[in-house]
DNA sequence: ATTAGCACTATCAGCTGATGAGTGCTAATA
DNA sequence: TATTAGCACTCATCAGCTGATAGTGCTAAT
C-alpha cells in the first residue's frame, strides 16, 4: 500500500487575480467535464484578460501544481491540490434550496420507519439518487450502543432466541444453542434480571462486566445468577457485524461523470468487502462536521481518483455512524457538500427523536 | 410489453448428421464466444466433412431458424431456438465434479448460519462466484411460512416489539404503536394465548382467522381475548416485503462473457426493483426441478438476450423460494445447470435440517 | 506588464486500400 | 445423387493518411 498524503496543503499565497483564474478553471471543469483552454476561459471570466495573459497565469499555476494537462494542446484540468484549495478557500457552505431540503426531510419521514435499518437504507438510497454518485452508510456499531431491552425466547429444548433492542431502536436477533433445557419462565427471570442489572449501559460495558463476573468466585452465585451470566455472555457475544449500506453502484458504471474513472472495477470489488468499507467510513480524524477526501488524499488506492464526502450522524449523546458519497473529483462541491451535511443532520435528528421516545 | 413466446419448440426432426453439426456450432460458440465458420468447424468436428458440405448444412440450419449471422461473411451463431434444442436434446444432467460438490456443501455449512437470511445471502454469493454471473435468490415468503413462535416485548408505554419466528428459522421484528399502556405480564399472557391458538399454522391462515374473529360479536370476548385479537392483527399485518438477494452484479459489467449484452443498464435498473425480481423468480410453471428461460423466452425485455437458470428450494413440506442465475445465452449449460440444481438441493437440505431441529 | 502573432503539436473524424474470414453458387467428381 | 473444389463476392476490421480544430509556448511589439 502506498504511503499517501494525509491532506494536501494550500498555504502558498496566490495573488487575487491568479486565484480568480484558478477558480474559473475549476468551475469550468466542474460544469463541463472538459479540459478548459485559455481562449474560452478568457471569455467566461470577464476580467478583460486576453487568452495570452491567461496562458501565462495558467503556466504559473501549472508550475505551482494546481493544474495539469492530459496532453500538450489540450486545455488544462485542476489537480487534486486545486480542488483542495477550492474546497478550503472558495466554497462557502451555501444554503440548500428549500426544495431540496423538503425532499430530504420527506424521504426520511416516510412511514413505517421505526426500524433504524429501514431508515438508513432509504436515506442511503436517497443520497445516491440526489447526487447520482455512490452512497455509503455505516450503521451504528452495536458495540457502543445502549441496551434498552434484552429478552430470551425458548424455541426448543436446545435453542433460545435472543432479542436485543438498543436505545436507538436497532433490533438484533440471535439464536443460541443450549445444552440444558431451560423453561420460558426461567428465561424470563434471567432476562428481567439482566434488564435490571444492565439498563442503559453500552453493550461493550456489559460484556466487560459479564466477563469480570465470570472470573469471580462462582460459589457466591446461586443457580439463577450463574445461568444469567452464562446466557448473558452468549447473548452479548454478538459478532459485531460491520453493517454497511451501499446504493447507487450503477452510477459508477453508467454515469457520464465517472467516465474518466479507470478503477471502477476496483471500487466495485472493494464494495464487496463490507469490513473494508466500514473502515473507510469510520476512520475519522475530526469529530464533527463534514469531511472531504480528495483524490490521492484517500488511502484506498482505487479511490484515488475520486472524492469522498462524508459526515457523521449521532443521537443526543454519541456518534453513531457515518454517511457519505463517493464521486468524481470534479463533482459539484457547492451542492454536494451541503446535501451530505444536511442529510446527516436530518438523519441524526430522526434517530434522536426515535430513541427519546422510550420511557 | 411485447407478447413473448412461452417456450421455443424443437419438434422438427433433424437428421443425425445435421444435429451433430448444430451441436458443434453451439459448443464452439459457447467455448470461444466467437461466431463459428465452416472451415474451423470442419476441422474440430472430425466427421470427414469438407467446409463446403458444412456450409450446405449450415445453410439448411439457418433456414430452419437455428443459426444466424451477425453480418454476411462472419461465421454463424446459434439462435435461442438452437440453445433450446441443445438444452432439451443434448445436455444430459451430467454429474458435478466432486470438488465442486464439496465446495458448495462447505460454503453452506459455514458456521453461524442459524439465521436463514445469512444462509441465503452466502449461498447467493457462492453461486454468483461459481458461475461468474448474476445470482438472484428469493427468500421464503413470510406469508406462507409456518408460525413457530410469537412474542411481544414492551419497549415503552407506546411501543411494543413483536418478534415472530417461523418454522424454518426466519425471525421478523416489528415495532408497533399502542394507545393503551400494556404491561409485560399482560403481553405474556397474550402471546402465550396466540402461541397456543396458532401453533403450526401458516401466517396467511392466521391472518384470515383473526380477521374472521374480529367481525364476530365482540361482546363474547373478555378483555384478554379482545386485546389478543387486536395485537395479533397488528402483528400479522407484516408487509410481506419481497426479500431478494442479488449478488455478482459486477459480473454483468466486467465479465467478458456479457460483452455482447446491450441491455446491461436495463438489467441493473431492473435489479433495483425488488418486487419485479421477486416476480421474475417466483413466476413458476413447473413445480420442481430446474427451469431454464432462454433469450426471448424471458418475459422481461431487458433479459431477452440472457438465459436464466433457476430452481426452487424447499423444506420437507413446502416450496420456500427460488434461486437462479442470469447469464449470457451462450453460457456453459453443461456445468451451469447441474451447479444450480445441486446448490438448490443443498439449500433445501440445510433449511430442512434447521427447521426440523425444533420440538 | 500585457498582448498579438506565429510556429508547433495532439486529437479527432473521415477517408482509403489492403487483408482476411466467410459465404453462395456452380461445375466437376465419386 | 451426394459431395466437394473452385471461384467470385461481401463485409468488417485495421493501419495509414488527411485536414480541421483547439490548444500551447515563445517572441517581439505595444
Amino acid at each position: 500500500m502506498s504511503k499517501t498524503v494525509q491532506r494536501l496543503e494550500t498555504k502558498e499565497s496566490i495573488d487575487e487575480r491568479t486565484q480568480r483564474v484558478l477558480r474559473g478553471i475549476i468551475e469550468g471543469y466542474i460544469t463541463s467535464n472538459e479540459p478548459v483552454g485559455s481562449r474560452s476561459l478568457s471569455k467566461t471570466l470577464e476580467m478583460g484578460l486576453s487568452p495570452a495573459t491567461i496562458r501565462n497565469i495558467m503556466s504559473d499555476l501549472s508550475d505551482m501544481g494546481f493544474l495539469m494537462q492530459l496532453h500538450t494542446s489540450a486545455g488544462r484540468i485542476p489537480t487534486d491540490k486545486a480542488y483542495r484549495f477550492y474546497v478550503d478557500q472558495v466554497v462557502v457552505a451555501n444554503q440548500l434550496t428549500r426544495k431540496l431540503q423538503k425532499r430530504i426531510q420527506e424521504a426520511t419521514q416516510e412511514g413505517g420507519m421505526n426500524q433504524v435499518e429501514d431508515l438508513l437504507i432509504s436515506t442511503t438510497r436517497l443520497l445516491a439518487g440526489l447526487t447520482q454518485f455512490v452512497c455509503l452508510t455505516s450503521s451504528p456499531r452495536v458495540e457502543t450502543s445502549i441496551l434498552r431491552r434484552i429478552e430470551f425466547i425458548r424455541l426448543s429444548s436446545q435453542q433460545i432466541l435472543v432479542v436485543l433492542v438498543t436505545r436507538n431502536g436497532q433490533v438484533r436477533n440471535k439464536i443460541i444453542a443450549t445444552t440444558e433445557d431451560l423453561s420460558q419462565d426461567f428465561l424470563n427471570t434471567v432476562s428481567s434480571f439482566l434488564n435490571k442489572q444492565f439498563h442503559n449501559r453500552s453493550l461493550h460495558e456489559i460484556r466487560q462486566q459479564i466477563l469480570e463476573s465470570m472470573v469471580e468466585d462462582k460459589e457466591r452465585y446461586d443457580r439463577l445468577l450463574a445461568q444469567a451470566v452464562r446466557l448473558g455472555k452468549k447473548a452479548f457475544e454478538l459478532e459485531d457485524a460491520p453493517e454497511v449500506y451501499i446504493e447507487g453502484q450503477h452510477n459508477l458504471i453508467f454515469s457520464e461523470r465517472f467516465r474518466n474513472l479507470n478503477s471502477a472495477r476496483g471500487l466495485m470489488d472493494a464494495f464487496e468487502h463490507k469490513s473494508m468499507i466500514m473502515n473507510l467510513l469510520d476512520s475519522t480524524v475530526e469529530a464533527d462536521g463534514i469531511q472531504i477526501y480528495i483524490g490521492i488524499e484517500n488511502e484506498l488506492e482505487s479511490l484515488q481518483d475520486c472524492t469522498m464526502v462524508k459526515a457523521q450522524y449521532s443521537d443526543q449523546n454519541n456518534v453513531l455512524g457515518t454517511i457519505g458519497v463517493i464521486g468524481p473529483t470534479n463533482m459539484d462541491y457547492q451542492t454536494v457538500i451541503p446535501v451530505v451535511d444536511f442529510t446527516a443532520r436530518i438523519l441524526s435528528q430522526t434517530i434522536t427523536q426515535q430513541s427519546s421516545s422510550c420511557d
